[in-house]
Parts: C-alpha cells; sequence; structure tokens
DNA sequence: ATGGTAGGACGCCTA
C-alpha cells in the first residue's frame, strides 16, 4: 500500500492556511507535519483541516513562538509531546499511525535556530541549539512499542556540503558549522537513522528546502540551505518510494521561506 | 562590510 508523509515549517499556520490547503488538496500526504505553527492551541484552525478530510489533528502551540502540528487523514495517537531543555518552548510531538502492516511512530521536531553567534559560550541560543541535540540523541529510531519510526522537521542544520549553497562561505555561519553538522550526524546515526532524503537524491546533487526572505531573487540567486528533513528506522528505508522537494511553493504567494518535502513509501 | 525580509503582537523578539 502506499503511504506518504510531508513536512513543512509554515511559519505561521493561520495567516498561511490557503498555501496549506492547497498543497494539501494538490499532493495528499497521508500525513503532514507542520512546524512554526505561530498559534496558540484554542486558535487552530483544526475545522479547516478537517473540511479538506485531515480530520485527526495533534497540536503542540503556543503563543506568538514555535509550535508544531501533525494532520493525516486516518486516525493517529498522541505518543508524546516532550518538552526539551526545560524551556517550556512547544518543539516537538509525536503520534502514532497504522499504516499497512506496521504502526510507524512519527515525531515532528521544530528545532531551535540558535542565533547569529556560532558560540555557546557567548550565545546563549547557540547553547541551547546543541543542548537540544544533545537530549534528542535519546530519541532512537528503534525506541518505542511502535515496528517502525519516522522523524521529521525543520533541524536548522544543513549536514552535508552539498546542502547548502556555498560550503566554504557558511561554515562559520550558524546551520552549517561544522559542531553542528558533525553532532547532527552522529546522532542521527548512533540513533539507527537513515536519511531519506539522501537516500533517495545523491549526495553530489544540492538540495536545499528554505530561501531567506532577505533575497529578492531567491529563484536567480538560489542561496538556498537543505534546513528540513525526513528520517526513518532501517527496517522502512527498503520501502521508500520517492521523495519530492516542492521548490515551486516558495514561489507562491506570501510564501513561507521552507518548503514542502514529501517522502512515498511502498509498504505491505 | 553591512543590511537585507517576515511574523506575532504592539515594542521588540525571533527567525
Amino acid at each position: 500500500m502506499p503511504f506518504s508523509i510531508a513536512t513543512w515549517n509554515i511559519n505561521s499556520v493561520r495567516l498561511r492556511l490557503p498555501l496549506v490547503e492547497r498543497f494539501l488538496l494538490e499532493h495528499a500526504p497521508d500525513v503532514l507535519c507542520l512546524q512554526e505553527t505561530k498559534c496558540p492551541n484554542d486558535q487552530f484552525p483544526t475545522k479547516a483541516f478537517r473540511a479538506i478530510g485531515y480530520e485527526h489533528v495533534e497540536i503542540n502551540g503556543q503563543k506568538g513562538y514555535h509550535g508544531v502540528a501533525t494532520l493525516a487523514r486516518r486516525p493517529i495517537r498522541l505518543a508524546e509531546k516532550r518538552e526539551f531543555c526545560a524551556m517550556g518552548d512547544t518543539r516537538h510531538l509525536s503520534v502514532t499511525v497504522n499504516a499497512g502492516s506496521r504502526d510507524l511512530l512519527v515525531h515532528n521536531f521544530y528545532v531551535p535556530a540558535g542565533g547569529d553567534e556560532p558560540d555557546p559560550a557567548i550565545n546563549p541560543k547557540f547553547r541551547h541549539k546543541l543542548d537540544f541535540l544533545d537530549e534528542m540523541r535519546s530519541v532512537r529510531a528503534d525506541q518505542g512499542e511502535a515496528s517502525a519510526s519516522v522523524l521529521v522537521g525543520d533541524l536548522n542544520i544543513a549536514p552535508l556540503e552539498t546542502d547548502v549553497w556555498s560550503h566554504k562561505q557558511l561554515l562559520k555561519v550558524v546551520s552549517h558549522t561544522p559542531v553542528e553538522t558533525e553532532t547532527l550526524e552522529d546522532l542521527r546515526v548512533r540513533g539507527g537513522w537513515v536519511d531519506l532524503m539522501r537516500r533517495h537524491i545523491p549526495p553530489e546533487e544540492h538540495i536545499y528546502t528554505w530561501w531567506s526572505y532577505r533575497a529578492k531573487d531567491w529563484d536567480d540567486s538560489d542561496r538556498g540551505r537543505r534546513l528540513d528533513h525526513v528520517w526513518s528506522s532501517d527496517n522502512l528505508a527498503p520501502h521508500l518510494a520517492s521523495v519530492e522537494v516542492l521548490r515551486e511553493a516558495r514561489g507562491w504567494d506570501r510564501p513561507s521561506d521552507h518548503v514542502p518535502v514529501i517522502a512515498r513509501f511502498d509498504l505491505d
């Protein structure tokens, strides 16, 4: 059976509700994980999603900042809303969903951006980002009652040289510093996670999922970064059918600075 | 070398 899951940092779910609706109607993923919803739980537009077939919604939001939500066409069960670094930030939500013969555990993450200065001694936001990654080590692909796991979200790190427009020019820019890229790759591998985007698209090929708002000519200059990720446990990776990065969404009216990533599976 | 844009909530933080 086909099964698909998408991730998208939406940068305000209320402002961009029409864009999310368009995406769901055109691409119909079984599950969509949103980050940066910037929406208190009691104001989340659940009804709008139910009206277009996404009847199952779990949210972990707060006023003003952060916030994640997971929408699905089929039943999902809340597994956990985990708090990281005892900050009270809404940056994680996990659910289980049935897919073929499996129960999948789906983690939805919004990792702290980390500020501008890549020095934990003088920048508390960068310290927070590193501490958050340290806590993420306990989120393992083989953990839990589910028989397979998926981890998606805005991880705010571009780990490979081809995940940024210029490796050399971004080595000291937060999101691509060696301490971040090495930590992320280490926690991914040790946690038993497979980078599905890179399983489908070879590491020689550049992939970006984010382009700054601060460039009018984002498409021509193409100074992007791959900050959004789709990981899975080993047992799911052989069933991956495709990965699609919806670059065109960056050109939609009043866009998010991130675009959706869709992973499709063929499951038994 | 710097400043450039965007969102939430309404002076300023975060990305």
